[in-house]
DNA sequence: GAAACTTTGTCCGAAACCGTACTATAGACG
DNA sequence: CGTCTATAGTACGGTTTCGGACAAAGTTTC
């Protein structure tokens, strides 16, 4: 369906080889990815991988009750169903559109038909997967130590990465379930935020301002995998 | 080295084909892994990839100053050197014994010849992959919606599974630097657990005692990807 | 324009945890 | 046996976050 793989938006799919790219482009069909779409549901085999082209997906850990909590985000410079590039059928996470966009899908048995057929696709993708368990690694550390203006600016940093422009549209309810955290708690990190003139706030719409100055107000959160990926795939 | 992979004490070796067994065999090196060894270091080439047979190896996560924190876990059921098996040399976590123990090992190149010449022993490994990748993701929720005892209980439960018998040898120290919070809080939270009657503490052990009490006061925060596990290689 | 609804701002007391410091105890070692 | 050292227990004030409630402001609907 798409028309040619080497300029998509999507940074897996916009490197690969002729080959690889002929043998998955037969199997891509376009797609919306509208608001809170589920993706992937935890113990449900996956049907379908995207690679977005725009918009960003929360990969949300199932916790029981009010439990749950966002372990990373995918955009444009990825894919979801990792758990089929391991080599299984469904994981323990959720999956959902975060902010809406488009993405290119395929059915989760052509992925395992195209990775068994081209090892080097199979790299590609598990490049990506090693870059996805960095990050979940450093949300573990900031969930861990960092306080919730600082975990606010990584979130922000992170799905600025994943976007054109600079403004997210997002309500504090929606941050505060990513987060983990209380409601007001969004709400009061916010306006220190944009207090400190590093973004500018208005009734669901976050705008980056000063990006540096996000990144120095995260204290450390954010920046280690956001290195590792670009050491992986320049 | 080894006599027979099939009886090893490492559960990924223990159950390969015959035909992966000998692939491995020659190349793998039984070795100690001595008290707070570093196996991986950040940003570092692995050179060694290992197989405990018994100990636990803790991967951490360097967030720069004093923000280290634990993301997983490796003991026998599992193996180090994830970044190999997922096509780059290095990760930007550290992985030292947390636990004394031994091991199996071969070198990073080895691994690599060994991926590529058996397809189902990658495969394997990668499966492993997605069951550390769920505890990394559980770990994120830990930290972000549990108080510190029920931390303490998932950790304490997570090394017992990776133990033989029922007695951890661990400082307050060192579980307030895996978990990342004060060490007077570890103190305070195992005097917790001890007065429930689920571990008794003498000065640098801990015993389990009652292992199902500890998974209720862990709170949901133990078993998630404990089960993953077992649905993955039962 | 009024009503209904969503989103945001603010407040309260309480709980969890922190940083730091100091004391107590158990084991190692001379 | 007494000293030293690592480990564990305790205390205190301060910060962060919580849970819950409510009011203010923007948006949609009728």
């Amino acid at each position: 369906m798409p028309k040619d793989l080497s300029e998509n938006a999507n940074w897996i799919l916009s490197h690969l080889s002729t080959a690889d790219a002929r043998l998955l482009q037969p199997r891509l069909a376009r797609v919306d990815l509208p608001l809170r779409k589920p993706l992937e549901a935890s113990g449900r085999p996956i049907e379908h991988v995207y690679f977005p082209e725009s918009g960003i997906v929360s990969v949300v850990a199932n916790g029981g009750d009010k439990r749950s909590i966002e372990v990373g985000l995918i955009g444009r410079e990825g894919m979801t169903g990792l758990a089929v590039v391991m080599g299984t059928d469904r994981s323990s996470h959720h999956s959902y559109v975060q902010c809406a966009g488009s993405a290119l899908r395929m059915t989760a048995n052509h992925l395992r038909e195209a990775m068994q057929e081209s090892p080097p696709l199979h790299q590609r993708f598990l490049l990506y997967g090693h870059a996805f368990l960095m990050q979940t690694g450093y949300t573990a550390v900031a969930n861990g130590r960092s306080k919730i203006e600082e975990r606010l600016a990584r979130w922000i940093l992170m799905a600025h990465d994943r976007i054109d422009g600079d403004a997210l549209a997002l309500t504090h309810e929606f941050l505060a379930t990513m987060l983990g955290v209380r409601r007001p708690g969004v709400t009061v990190a916010l306006n220190l935020l944009e207090g400190a003139g590093v973004i500018r706030a208005a009734r669901g719409i976050i705008t980056i301002v000063d990006r540096k100055g996000l990144e120095k107000l995260s204290n450390g959160a954010y920046g280690v995998p956001e290195a590792e990926f670009k050491r992986l795939f320049g």
